[in-house]
DNA sequence: TGCTCATATTGATGACAGTCAATATCGAGG
DNA sequence: CCTCGATATTGACTGTCATCAATATGAGCA
């Protein structure tokens, strides 16, 4: 790849930079790219929003699946993935579930982008 | 719905909020969700952090393919991704294909998770 | 014109994600 | 204990995504 001199540019290897030492590694970029997988999706969008604007900081399940236009059983399970991705904290107190806001889960998942 | 006392919480409509005034609507979650998911891949959080990391701000294609473990098709394939989202500009001079970080468009969705 | 090289596009394929219906779990109250 | 109501889990289905091999495009050059 890339032997002969280019139109534009000098043909030293200032361009030819293999992975730059400050680049991200295969494992640390899988790892990064699993709290964009969480984000990815609307719904989930919506449920985060939903539970951040909720003065009391907490929410319950039956108030999640109302607005979102999803089955309890969809709602649960994008609310799982919001979980293990880090960035809800579920409790259960009696019958009910709460989520709320992992403190500045949302703050450091914006840091990733700005030093990638 | 969740017409019953809660153990631990009042019962008035405190808790009860439909989809506050201040939560996402369907439409913006959905516009809001292509971003994160254009940076929901590793490959393409590598294609960046490259082209972020290279000193000349501008980073040709042949130096995209071989770092990352994937045939010219994919990379290919995932920076248009990464262009469709508004992430990176593509400039071609002559037979190669030059990519750059748009100004602010990481800041930007990092805003995003912000005030979300 | 015709060849070569860099990049993009197409088509196919296997893996994964979102959704729902049905069912399980588990606390609360009678 | 037995039922009810809230939430979670399972299984199945469907659509989307990442990847590759093959091919197309299009610029530079002999």
């Amino acid at each position: 790849m890339n032997l002969a001199p280019r139109p534009d540019q000098a043909t030293d290897d200032a361009c030819r930079t293999p992975a730059g030492p400050t680049a991200l590694g295969a494992e640390e970029a899988q790892q990064k790219a699993l709290v964009f997988k969480a984000l990815a999706d609307p719904n989930r969008l919506r449920l985060l929003s939903i539970v951040k604007a909720d003065a009391s900081g907490e929410t319950c399940v039956c108030d999640l699946t109302a607005p979102l236009d999803l089955g309890q059983p969809t709602v649960s399970h994008h609310l799982k993935i919001l979980v293990e991705a880090g960035l809800l904290r579920r409790e259960k107190r009696g019958t009910w579930a709460y989520y709320s806001l992992v403190p500045s889960a949302l703050d450091d998942a914006a840091g990733i982008l700005g030093d990638l």
